[in-house]
DNA sequence: CATACGATTGACT
DNA sequence: GTCAATCGTATGA
């Protein structure tokens, strides 16, 4: 079912751990590629390693606007990552998206992605590859059984997610702010 | 206008 | 383990 606009509009880093074990869904033209997703990372307001940390600007104000649309950036000129707005719209914040397991679609994902199965999905490019989420799906509205949406299928999340820090930054290294689901 | 640098990945030693 | 690819964005002249 979907989750509801209040159930995005908490913190990030509530949000974050609530996310392990949702389903992300892509239909691009009926080709439907899901998974679950099982790594994430929380941005902040007043965090110095969010796109958001100095205010709006063109790329990122979808950071600012309302809880429950996509953000998608290009990432080293080369990738697309995908985060999921939170909080209070104006506050700036989001849960990155780092990896999912392949549900539906292997076969679609397979052609995207030419390699291995467990390669085709377990980081924040390569799941945007996979599912082929694209820079114009920007703002895109996960609640409104549009192209792109996450949805809970009755699978709690783990009751106890591993936390560490977040992945591939410079600066406030160290915050606990990464979530995975154990085992997987 | 010039330039430095990524919320990464994949190929290679 | 190391490192190049590749370009939009931010920052400063």
């Amino acid at each position: 079912m979907d989750l509801s606009r209040d159930w995005f509009a908490r913190d990030a880093a509530t949000v974050a751990p609530d996310l392990l074990n949702k389903i992300l869904r892509v239909d691009v033209d009926g080709d439907v590629a899901s998974g679950r997703i099982i790594e994430t990372e929380a941005y902040l307001p007043d965090d110095p390693a969010s796109h958001a940390y100095n205010g709006p600007t063109a790329r990122n104000r979808v950071m600012f606007g309302p809880a429950g649309h996509l953000y998608v950036y290009l990432s080293y000129g080369i990738h697309r990552c995908a985060n999921v707005v939170t909080g209070g719209e104006g506050s700036g914040q989001a849960v990155l998206l780092r990896a999912v397991r392949p549900e539906q679609g292997l076969d679609t994902m397979r052609m995207r992605r030419e390699r291995p199965d467990a390669e085709l999905a377990n980081g924040p490019g390569k799941l945007c590859q996979a599912l082929g989420i694209e820079l114009h799906h920007d703002d895109v509205d996960l609640l409104a059984g549009s192209i792109v949406s996450i949805l809970d299928d009755g699978t709690p999340p783990p009751r106890e997610p591993l936390i560490g820090p977040r992945i591939g930054i410079s600066k406030a290294v160290e915050a606990p702010l990464r979530f995975r689901v154990p085992s997987d």
